[in-house]
DNA sequence: CTGTTAGCGCTTTCAG
DNA sequence: CTGAAAGCGCTAACAG
């Protein structure tokens, strides 16, 4: 029915073996035969069976990427930029032994050695949706595992308790003695995998201080789900910003061990999903307990719009009467109408940089974690207050 | 090293094929002996090696879903919708016999065969990013081919040339011919498969007819890409509306059998990749050669909102100097100021669809190839030119 | 450089 | 209902 390797191989007037040397092209084999192998699988247009070889070798070319919300371009983003790395391998088999250098330099010697493989496998990016459950992200990683990919990046933010955290970390640490690579991108590190982690707590921080110089006093923030790392630290940075002007905040999180979704959430902010809607409804929710709010702060550049939406719709003006901040810095953030102030977190290159390390193409950073900076964006959407001070 | 079928049967004290029956399920095991199969699974904390089922089984959980741009909200939600229904086969036990009905509605026979599992096993979906590039795409395709997917799920545009088409249709037969079950969705039909396409072209000519009635008559069109099927069917339907209300169109698409990418192109059309930045160029390319314009239609809403953002820098008010369009109806587009009136597809419902075809959980529509309606959804950014008629 | 020989771990008839 | 045995298609030592 389908043609085998073996077909291929009694075509050519070869063995079989031989006919999988030139395929992966690991080892050598006479210019003559190869070229009449490769004539064969053309002829007969054959493709090789993935599971058959994964299984004889013992390994696949199968990368997973989780992601919270696909539908998302802050996941959109971070998964194309892994994936752009997924390409057939660039670098010579001088990398082979960890002289890695960066991309972009001059590569040295094209060093094929005895037998640099002509082409590196292509590696088969497989993005997976856990729709921000801690369940399905579990289930996928046993998909994953069951299929034995070479490596996994998780991006996003993380489920925030200590029983998933440890279900987690058990799963990783099986992953990885299975010889899986795992690369978390935007979340806190985990033992065994290597992790590019954003400065949300100080992009937060620096955020709100912003606002606090401009003048403002009375600032709302909404806040992201709760039970997400990412929700909390931003929390964390906008309290500490705060309390730093030793403004009232009741900040839960600034008690040493204390847990913040537990606790009494300070009045000014509320918790909602990472979208739109939840903007929009956040924003009516606060200047309600407190109409005389200067100032929103959102988990995120799309919350943001939704509270900009809502401030429009109360007749509010962004800035004059109400500033308003995001945070991402996606790309529809500096088009919006008044252009967004926020905190970029460069999505591509951290994906980009994931990606390289899930593949080994790139050095892991000291201790395996690398903490990813975060820049303020300040446009349109901040101004003072129309009475600053209190 | 790694724990397998065999040392889980020797624990449970059974042969390996009966542990292979209990997991897969898809035959009778005594109760006793299954709990004790689950027991001794559970205990070696065992993970089914994917490669080596799919090998024997000659068939793999993996199901496929090519995307143009990851990054795109338009390709992110309908890959979350297609990957929201891969989850466990819903139907009961009651359905083995493929009594079952689809969820939401009786669908005749879910034709499962004479032994369906008791649970079908979930699916690893796997998005790939072509970049829009069609040699990618083939790649991809080869690839997924080579790990016998289940199904592949074909999203968007396709590229447009003869050639590519052909190529393309000869992998989808290829793979179709060893059982992978191929599903098009956004794009037009290609023997073999099932599609479900847009009504790009009807929704793009109501469009242009509502700007038309509302009195405009110099309107400027912001096309995608060349060479795509989507940029080539909105531009006719805009064309279409055009040449029905006596316009000058110079329309290349209308004449049947002309290549449009190679005919000179209207005087008020531009092309430009599907993204922001394009529409921000495009729109003051089209001002420039025609200051009189009072409509903008833009290929899809991120191009409408490049454009509006364009519009604003030259200080232009929309709509009162300038109405703008877009297309898809994308979640930011509501919320764009002032709110985009554009053309509703119905991408997460389509893409949920795509989803159950490519399971083989719904009925194919007759003839294999359902076209999806298109919802003109007007809104703030189109009113009647400041002085109509020309 | 190339052929031979064993499996990789699971599924699946075919007999009990 | 359960076990035994025969591969699925490919890779990886080993020998030539």
């Amino acid at each position: 029915m389908t043609v085998t390797l073996a077909d291929v191989a009694a075509r050519a007037g070869v063995s079989p073996a031989t006919v999988s040397r030139v395929l992966s092209g690991n080892y050598p084999v006479a210019e003559a035969t190869r070229a009449r192998v490769l004539r064969a699988v053309d002829d007969l247009d054959y493709v090789v069976n993935g599971p058959a070889s994964a299984l004889a070798a013992a390994n696949s070319d199968l990368v997973g990427i989780l992601v919270n919300d696909i539908a998302d371009p802050f996941f959109g983003i971070m998964a194309g930029a892994i994936q752009s790395e997924m390409g057939p391998a660039a670098p010579p088999a001088a990398d082979v032994w960890g002289v890695g250098q960066a991309p972009g330099g001059p590569q040295g010697r094209a060093a094929t050695g005895p037998a640099g493989p002509a082409t590196a496998a292509e590696k088969l990016a497989v993005v997976c949706n856990t729709n921000g459950s801690p369940e399905r992200e579990l289930t996928y990683l046993t998909l994953l595992q069951r299929q034995r990919a070479a490596a996994v990046v998780l991006t996003g933010s993380a489920a925030d308790g200590p029983e998933h955290t440890e279900r987690l970390a058990a799963k990783v640490a099986r992953l990885v003695a299975a010889g899986t690579r795992v690369v978390l991108c935007g979340r806190p590190p985990v033992a065994g995998a290597l992790a590019l982690t954003f400065d949300n707590r100080g992009g937060a921080r620096r955020l709100t201080e912003h606002l606090l110089t401009l003048g403002h006093r009375r600032v709302g923030y909404i806040a992201g789900p709760a039970e997400r790392t990412t929700t909390r630290h931003r929390l964390e940075g906008h309290l500490a910003a705060l309390a730093a002007h030793g403004l009232p905040a009741q900040a839960p999180g600034t008690q040493p061990g204390g847990d913040p979704a537990a606790a009494e959430p300070p009045p000014l902010v509320v918790h909602g999903a990472y979208d739109r809607a939840s903007g929009y409804d956040a924003a009516c929710e606060l200047l309600r307990r407190e109409p005389g709010i200067t100032a929103l702060v959102a988990a995120n550049d799309t919350v943001a719009l939704g509270a900009c939406a809502a401030l429009r719709d109360m007749g509010l003006s962004i800035p004059r009467d109400v500033s308003v901040t995001g945070f991402d810095d996606l790309p529809f953030s500096a088009d919006a109408a008044p252009a967004l102030s926020t905190v970029r977190l460069p999505l591509y290159e951290a994906g980009a940089r994931a990606g390289r390390l899930a593949l080994g193409r790139e050095v892991p950073p000291p201790g395996g974690v690398a903490m990813i900076r975060a820049e303020l964006m300040i446009r349109d959407s901040t101004a003072p207050p129309l009475a600053p001070g209190r």
